[in-house]
DNA sequence: AGTCTTTTTGCAACCGGTTGCAAAAACTTT
DNA sequence: AAAGTTTTTGCAACCGGTTGCAAAAAGACT
């Protein structure tokens, strides 16, 4: 059994809200009393029960991490990103991983129940009325890699979707590719839509470029590689593709070398994201990079924010991106 | 303010206690009582407060989730696998991301203030004394990919490395490689050591092939990459290697096709997890599977049991490995 | 030493629940 | 209808803390 309080002021002969004092920030104790707490603690070896103190307190230091996207790689960055931030201020994770079997309903109600100070949804691919549940539940809620809009229903931190499409088109046109594709994740997340429209938007300044496009149905090695076999089975390739995001595009590539064509030679690829192994030297893949470190910051500032002052006004913050120049794509003609 | 019990009593036209037991499982409620309750709550939004709960049931069904292993993708499945499991059994991971600059004294102290049911440490690079921490503390922890032992201090799910280093080492022998090197992970990890160390005492058995080693600075793709680019420029390289983790591989294959040599005609390689990316047309890593389903599933059963039975005796599991054959050896001579 | 301020202290109520216990209510049985 | 049994109920104490308040102690000033 834990040392609690009371055992503690009594070892140290004064009242139990002299210690509740001395382990709080800012309280009133004198030096004598706070020594005398202290060394009664030490030799106890006590530290006050952080969720009885969350009773009174109404904080708990706990943030739920709410994702859907384990089985992307660039998500271990971000967990990673967020589990070191959170902790640097003090807070705690607390995980939720939302599978197709979890009610989204239900996690919602779990993490009031917890009393988590704030909820953080880190998704690319979560509808904003889902962390929106959260709000209208009286959460403080970020929801990072969300989608952006001039008046959003909740905070949002991420980038511009549709601006990283416009970006993508550019760059193979730029590069005199005459015949591209969007091979794109999951037609019905926003993101992909997003990125979709920008794409095109920006490839009707070209008229001369023929555009088609395709779905996969997840931001997912398998995912990328099978929509790539099917497009090469079924039809001449184009020139260039831009990939929904990174693990997408490394699906491509596989397919494409597993056809016995060449990366950028017969085909070139623009991916999203960035990720550490778009880097690795026997992928080298020319992407379009998102400041990931960025956003997680951002965001537990803004969820920090939040928590002082929980009725701000939701906020959209997004970051620019840029084109990282590997190895697949060919050089500009 | 969320509602609380006792505005749920006062609405129903019952007690406290009442509205406490309608909420908990096998209490005695009648069926009218309980309809009231369920109604007036029901109306409300009300559903309990599982901290102030915890604090008389000393149950949080909080379990501590540890790592120190953010940096390789086998840690997204691992982390996906345990928060799946934990939420089907009804636990919520707190997540701690253990780096350098977090004292791991504290982390046990933090747990330890929020009053997690148990804690599972995941890693394969920290010592056992890590995971004791928590015994030593008082609460119920199982070391998941740790170091067997025959009397364990804790309870450990994981793998057996020395065997794994047999496994390997057999496997070379077969294939004819006459000159084979162990290419580990950081020479501290005792799984690095056990690895090497049955490594090294299979092939005693084949007096014929002649064995070097070196060990990387991490389990990573730059550390694989860059030991094997250091090996590369001091010596001609062995015939195969045997490689602490898939990821490492993965950066030591990068070396190697950059070196102009290939993979498996020059040089062969077997890893070690098996995990997805392993299996990755692109990659085809041959490699030593580790069952870490099975492994987060027998964890997750152990911490459940040693919740019901604290003082159950420490436990070590470990799961039979087994090579997978893809593409990085060359065939049987 | 006496008065006035400021600081420190303990009491008691509270945070949102659970639970042992004895009384009340609901059934059984005779 | 009375007595016995079982179920349901509310009271009150408790889990481990925090905090407003008024009293006590300490310090400052004549």
């Amino acid at each position: 059994m834990a040392v609690t309080l009371k055992q503690v002021a009594k070892r140290a002969g004064v009242s139990a809200s002299a210690v509740s004092r001395t382990f709080t920030q800012g309280a009133s104790v004198s030096e004598k009393t706070r020594k005398k707490v202290e060394s009664a603690a030490a030799e106890m070896g006590y530290s006050p029960n952080f969720l009885a103190r969350s009773l009174t307190t109404r904080r708990t230091k706990m943030i739920g991490l709410v994702s859907n996207n384990f089985h992307n790689p660039i998500f271990l960055e971000v967990f990673d990103l967020f589990t070191r931030g959170l902790q640097e201020c003090d807070l705690r994770p607390l995980l939720v991983n939302l599978t197709d079997q979890t009610d989204p309903e239900a996690s919602v109600k779990m993490l009031r129940q917890y009393s988590v100070d704030g909820v953080i949804v880190a998704s690319s691919t979560l509808p904003p009325s889902f962390a929106k549940a959260f709000r209208d539940s009286n959460m403080p809620v970020v929801h990072a890699f969300g989608r952006g809009s001039s008046n959003p229903q909740v905070h949002v931190v991420g980038i511009d979707n549709v601006e990283c499409g416009r970006i993508a088109g550019r760059e193979l046109a730029r590069r005199g590719y005459r015949r591209v594709g969007f091979l794109g994740g999951p037609a019905i997340a926003t993101s992909t839509r997003d990125r979709f429209d920008g794409f095109i938007e920006e490839l009707t300044n070209h008229p001369k470029i023929e555009v088609s496009h395709s779905f996969a149905t997840a931001y997912s090695f398998d995912a990328g590689r099978s929509e790539m076999c099917r497009l090469l089975a079924q039809m001449t390739p184009c020139e260039a593709y831009f990939c929904g995001d990174d693990v997408l595009s490394i699906g491509v590539l596989s397919a494409i070398s597993s056809a016995g064509l060449s990366v950028p030679d017969d085909i070139g690829l623009i991916g999203l994201n960035d990720m550490e192994m778009a880097g690795w030297e026997n992928i080298a893949l020319t992407t379009i990079h998102q400041p990931i470190a960025k956003i997680v910051g951002s965001a537990i500032e803004l969820i920090l924010a939040t928590l002082e002052q929980p009725d701000r006004p939701p906020e959209a913050r997004l970051f620019p991106c840029h084109v990282v120049e590997r190895n697949t794509l060919r050089p500009t003609v």
